[in-house]
DNA sequence: TTAATCGGAGACTGGGCTAGTCTCCGATAT
DNA sequence: ATATCGGAGACTAGCCCAGTCTCCGATTAA
């Protein structure tokens, strides 16, 4: 598993979206709204904007009301990493459950003998820090539009 | 999120602890049966039942039935592999599911546009790489036993 | 000032997955 | 022959994701 959710997906999209229309890009720094990038993404539009919503309240973008409104960066696309989006949106992100307090006083009932919770951790701390390094902007260099191709590819692993 | 499923903690935990008795101990080799693991990490013993049945499926531990039985592990814990363990139990991991071939027709209605799905990838190469070069052995050697702390750990980032 | 266009926010729903339980079967050692 | 093991499937409760719907407040333009 180890899967992003749709709502990772879409912000991650639609951060890049703004970032590429507010930097390289003839015309000046420009508002987008939700339905703009509903569209051009194929994503269900209420859906968009509640992503959108939690960003903007995470300070990654800020919104302008009325007509003509819409998001723009908060600050520069290098700035914000995935593992912020990702944090944003999903909450904290954890390999495992048992570094978090539980509220509702539940713990994790095999810390007794737990023998994988260090391991484990050392492999959280590396998968955070790739998420972290890696930024919006490092996401706009490569590829403006990749080719679909209909035939299925080779499959993850070995390729 | 990014969270292991209790399974896949089920079984790392498992394996660790095969492992550890056919390895490392005074005593020889012996056979190691699922109420064992169960009571010692307090695991439910009819789903880490499920779990070690897919472990053996898989070839990472063979198993021998009736009295005195229970499971070896097939290979050496240096060759098995956090993400082998991972994708027996969880199936095949993918930070996305546009790698995956959909059977039921479906496919991503972003894939004309997608500006995230070659980024992505690259994550998604260097968490595999990162979970496929942790071994179970590599889980054995650092601590037996953690001590618990109740209160909670600093923790990552700056939260 | 009024109307249209935007974001903000909450309730609500269906479906799928996770975690766990229960039951029955086959294999095997004593 | 029997008790002890793994193998396998059906089944359930609950949670969470994805998506929809509705209403509100803010702002701009006419």
């Amino acid at each position: 598993m180890l899967k992003f959710s749709k709502k990772a997906d879409y912000g991650l999209m639609a951060l890049q979206h703004i970032a590429s229309v507010q930097f390289g890009e003839v015309t000046h720094a420009r508002v987008v709204n939700t339905k703009e990038i509903a569209e051009e993404y194929n994503i269900p539009t209420e859906l968009l904007a509640k992503v959108l919503q939690t960003l903007a309240k995470h300070g990654m973008i800020e919104s302008h009301n009325g007509p003509k409104g819409g998001y723009l960066l908060a600050r520069h696309a290098g700035a914000i990493s995935i593992a912020q989006v990702l944090e944003a949106i999903e909450g904290p992100l954890g390999i495992t459950d048992c570094y978090h307090d539980k509220e509702d006083g539940s713990f994790c009932l095999q810390q007794e003998h737990c023998t994988i919770r260090t391991p484990l951790l050392k492999v959280q701390d590396s998968i955070y820090q790739l998420l972290n390094s890696m930024t919006i902007e490092d996401m706009m260099g490569g590829t403006p539009l990749i080719t679909v191709q209909s035939h299925p590819v080779a499959e993850g692993v070995e390729r």
